[in-house]
RNA sequence: GCGGAUGUAGCUCAGUUGGUUAGAGCGCUGGUUUGUGGUACCAGAUGUCGAGAGUUCGAGUCCCUUCAUCCGCCCCA
């Protein structure tokens, strides 16, 4: 075995990094299932098409950046780059229609082959939720709030920036679509490379590019909102004067545009400067076609997606494991007892480690190291007498105590 | 996919214009007498110097290739 390393932008987690993700996984559940979510467990991969044709033929992901394979079948496979379309097959393959609104959340590893970077790897995992068949800004509204009091939860609101912005329903789409590619073919010239493609293929993404050039035709190209027809910008107010009764705080950025050629009217990111280029901690909008695109008919959406690994690192402290108590026992004679007592303690409901090996001092060391709070030591006298000597690690007093009182003496 | 930087013990890093047995701190192991840790002191182990090829009497140091990480672009969570 000479490759031990894991595979280019996968890693093996463990440790306070490990639990990092857990806090964050926990904590996601938590406030998402006072809102009425459930979770939801959709394959890791699916057919291709089920994203090649949701996700937009334009987009990167579908483009350059899918785990494709065939099966021993011949059928195409995709190891899923994200999970909306996942959950909206599921939707319409177990016809869930029937029963609206249908609220999910779900969380798991997706993939996608770009280059990594910090906050950037090819396996990653996402907590995300989707709810189905509610048409009303309300909906816009408690999936917003709910994103935020979820990095509240964690301690992250202070650094994190809400922005937002509509891209309307379908038709007021395409005519800002016309104006832009209007404007910008006047300007071609003075695009960057990479925009002069994108012109044709994704003219949207445009607003958001970072090369100076493109900054400056874009500083005076035609405005969203001005595109948005009535029905539009009655939606987009709605849901702002929302976050505004909640007290929460966003920025309407009208350069926003989302990657995937599903969304409409709502958009929104949650973006933190702690972490480089790879700022987007949280995203998601609105996707009203995307249940009918896959034959589900009519029925609207809205949902978003967080990166955990790049929530997690914004966590500072380190997670602290639950305190154990030690229960060392002296001399080879009270191995047997101590085996037992700690076992009662754990019936009883509490953590506890025994050390395996060494003396005394060995074990009080060990004891130290896994952060015992408590030590339990056995040794010949105390078992003569059926009592133990236990001793508190943090102030180093110890006492005598019956055994039979031990569990309650833990408990004080 | 494009541009740039980096890669030396478990971790963070030092290593002088190429020159003999490659270093520090932290961590780890053992000890400072037999049943008392977290502090202190003493001792010890650990590296194919990312991998492969090359130049040279001699390469951790120079050249090339490759792999990986980091930063930026693209894109995105």
């Amino acid at each position: 075995m000479e490759k031990v390393q894991s595979v280019r932008g996968t890693y093996d987690l463990f440790g306070d990094a490990k639990r990092k993700m857990k806090k964050v996984i926990a904590t996601g559940e938590s406030v998402v299932e006072k809102y009425g979510f459930e979770e939801i467990e959709t394959p890791i991969f699916e057919f291709t098409e089920v994203f090649a044709r949701n996700l937009g033929d334009t987009s990167d992901i579908v483009t350059k950046e899918m785990y494709c394979f065939e099966d021993k079948g011949g059928e195409s496979l995709t190891l899923r780059p994200e999970g909306t379309a996942g959950v909206v097959r599921a939707f319409v393959a177990n016809g869930m229609q029937q029963n609206l609104p249908v609220k999910f959340y779900y969380h798991g590893p997706m993939f996608r082959y770009e280059r990594p970077q910090k906050g950037r790897q090819r396996q990653f995992t996402q907590f995300g939720v989707e709810l189905l068949g509610v048409e009303t800004p309300q909906a816009d509204i408690e999936v917003i709030a709910m994103a935020y009091e979820f990095l509240q939860k964690l301690g992250l609101s202070g650094q994190i920036t809400v922005e937002i912005n509509s891209l309307g329903d379908a038709e007021s789409r395409d005519t800002y679509r016309e104006k832009l590619v209007a404007y910008l073919t006047q300007h071609i010239d003075e695009l960057s490379e990479d925009s002069k493609n994108r012109l044709t293929r994704n003219p949207l993404r445009i607003l958001d590019s970072k090369e100076d050039c493109d900054k400056t035709v874009i500083a005076n190209a035609p405005r969203y909102a001005d595109s948005l027809n009535e029905n539009s910008r009655q939606f987009f107010a709605a849901v702002l004067k929302g976050l505004d009764l909640l007290d929460i705080k966003y920025r309407v950025n009208d350069r926003l545009v989302r990657g995937l050629d599903y969304y409409s009217h709502t958009v929104f990111e949650l973006t933190t400067d702690k972490l480089g280029a790879q700022g987007t901690v949280l995203a998601g909008g609105r996707y009203n076609g995307l249940v009918a695109q896959m034959g589900g008919g009519d029925v609207a959406g809205i949902g978003w997606a967080c990166g955990v690994e790049r929530l997690s690192m914004l966590l500072q402290e380190d997670t602290a494991l639950p305190r154990p108590i030690a229960v060392i026992p002296v001399g080879e004679d009270t191995q047997e007892t101590a085996l037992q007592i700690a076992h009662q303690l754990r019936l009883a409901g509490f953590s506890v480690e025994q050390s395996y090996s060494g003396n005394m001092k060995k074990r009080l060391m060990k004891a130290n190291k896994v952060n015992a709070a408590q030590a339990v030591i056995l040794g010949s006298d105390e078992v003569a007498t059926n009592t133990a000597t236990l001793k508190d690690l943090d102030s180093g007093e110890q006492k005598t105590v019956a055994l039979a009182d031990l569990i309650k003496e833990l408990q004080a």
